[in-house]
RNA sequence: GCUCCCAUCGUCUAGAGGCCUAGGACAUCGCCCUCUCACGGCGAAGACAGGGGUUCGAAUCCCCUUGGGAGUACCA
């Protein structure tokens, strides 16, 4: 068997979205499973909404997710150029042989006339395709609409007989009647090729042997087959890989809420998780295992296991699985997926110094087990780099405003400043000893100490916190939260 | 409208005619651990869309209905 080819096919008019990022991984698992090729080709033929900061978004996202490619941009290869700009005259020149052997014409048809067609076809409840007006021209007629100024598009001359079969290795074979393709343009009028005559032109010159992607493309696929046919191609095998669907089942959007790659990264994703939760939208390995390393996934990866059915985003579920993957990192690696967020938020310099970094460790020590998004520090260890942090309303309410707070505050302001330092090996005793002067259980005396020193009724254990503060700190804070119980009342 | 695809817990899925009293994971709800919150552990609830066949036997095969999705562009 010859070596698996596949390839990625982006167009570059916005950024990597989920579903985009879930074929490219379908496709690059695949060739990694199979040592094949991976190949990164840019379809930007549409010159309206193409852009080159939209190629380089994508090229970071792909980057991000650690699919590297092969071939294609950045990297060169034996079947460049990859950008389909850059191969306009290869397409000029198979669309002049389809056009020598007649299986393609000029038409001069307007977009109003077309339109007009396809409404009343619509109405008359037949199946809209185009009635090839244009189909058998005369030299003089087509010199007669250049004269008028029209400038012509080229349609496919498609087969009328028969059936056209798909062969996909996800879904069996599917059957087009060949009465339902019509003669579709393959090159536009600005000199460009359309989607469904380069992708057949490049697919087959750079010899890619699969085809994964998304199911949107199979209705597209006989018209492919037909021109793959007409020039004489192989036809590489087609997989269809199911639709990712919304909350509410309609197509994955922005509606939706985050769908860019990138923004899940800049909102404290990491791609392993993204990897992983990706590979089980449309896959499945056996009935007990949903955490896959990556090297696992290429392992097992196969389309025989990719299912038929689009697949809902279950924004739920990346976020336990970002859990996972945050668990399972070194304290070093948070360490450095944490720091740019906590730069960014003002607790800590662009340059760190050693005292600084060790805190910061031991902070995160204790939150790695309670985020799910890098980002969610920021927000959890406020306090223990600002002094001036706001008291949580909710908090106060609940344990500030019992009778004995205050007592219970000023017993503890004794304890920590009797303290030879803040570990729970010497803070406990006391703490117990409070328990029984006051009555109360350890909750009682620890939940005034939680709210007063970090302004929250959640946190890390709370020897772990105070030993962090330091006894300086825990006084101050102590202290502040007694002068402010003393203005409320 | 026309064409095509799809159909197992709320969600992702396991299930290739008897192994299914339908398994796992997320989410939900209990309980345990416990100073709060997480983590972790244990448990509960929760699905074969409906109807016809085929078969000794159907979640698994066939047909219809219904529901969802896609395509139907000089977008890709």
């Amino acid at each position: 068997m010859s070596k698996v080819r596949v390839r990625f096919a982006p167009s570059p008019t916005g950024y990597l979205h989920v579903g985009g990022a879930r074929t490219a991984l379908f496709n690059w698992l695949f060739a990694r499973h199979h040592e094949g090729d991976f190949v990164l080709r840019i379809e930007d033929t549409d010159l309206a909404r193409s852009t080159d900061e939209a190629t380089q978004v994508i090229l970071d996202a792909m980057r991000f997710l650690g699919l590297d490619w092969d071939e294609g941009p950045g990297k060169g290869g034996d079947y460049g150029p990859y950008y389909q700009s850059e191969r306009l005259d290869i397409y000029k020149e198979y669309v002049e042989k389809l056009i020598s052997i007649d299986r393609a014409y000029e038409c001069f048809c307007t977009p109003e006339e077309l339109e007009q067609k396809r409404k009343e076809q619509m109405k008359q409840g037949l199946a809209t395709r185009y009635d090839g007006r244009c189909a058998h021209l005369t030299e003089e007629e087509k010199a007669q609409f250049r004269a008028e100024g029209r400038k012509p598009v080229v349609r496919f001359r498609a087969e009328q007989e028969g059936a056209t079969d798909v062969l996909d290795m996800i879904r069996g074979s599917v059957r087009f009647e060949n009465t339902q393709i019509d003669d579709f343009v393959i090159y536009k009028s600005d000199g460009m090729p359309t989607y469904n005559f380069a992708v057949v032109i490049d697919d087959a010159l750079m010899g890619i042997t699969h085809v994964i992607r998304g199911e949107d493309h199979l209705s597209n696929t006989p018209k492919q087959i037909q021109i793959y046919e007409a020039l004489g191609f192989s036809v590489p095998k087609f997989a269809h890989i199911p639709m990712i669907l919304g909350p509410d089942k309609s197509l994955l959007s922005k509606r939706h809420g985050a769908t860019s790659v990138m923004q899940f990264h800049d909102e404290g994703y990491l791609a392993e998780a993204m990897v992983n939760y990706l590979s089980l939208l449309g896959w499945g390995y056996d009935d007990s295992q949903t955490i896959f390393s990556k090297s696992e996934l290429i392992e097992k990866f196969s389309l025989e296991r990719v299912s038929k059915n689009p697949a809902v985003f279950d924004l739920k579920k990346l976020e336990w699985m970002n859990g996972v993957y945050i668990r399972e990192l070194s304290l070093e690696e948070f360490y450095d997926r944490a720091l740019p967020f906590l730069q960014e938020a003002g607790f800590l310099p662009a340059e760190p110094s050693a005292a600084e970094r060790d805190y910061v460790l031991r902070i995160l020590k204790e939150l790695q087990s309670r985020v799910k998004l890098v980002s969610d520090v920021v927000e959890m260890a406020e306090y223990f780099f600002i002094d001036d942090y706001e008291y949580n309303e909710k908090a106060v309410r609940k344990v500030l405003s019992k009778p004995q707070a205050a007592d219970i505050l000023r017993f503890a302001l004794d304890a920590i400043s009797s303290a030879p330092d803040l570990s729970e090996e010497n803070l406990k005793p006391l703490f117990v000893q409070g328990q029984e002067k006051f009555g109360v259980k350890m909750g009682e005396i620890i939940q005034p100490i939680r709210v007063a020193v970090t302004g929250t009724n959640v946190s890390p254990g709370i020897y772990e916190v105070l030993e962090l503060l330091g006894q300086e700190r825990s006084r101050e804070r102590i202290q502040r939260t007694l002068e402010m119980l003393s203005d409320m009342n």
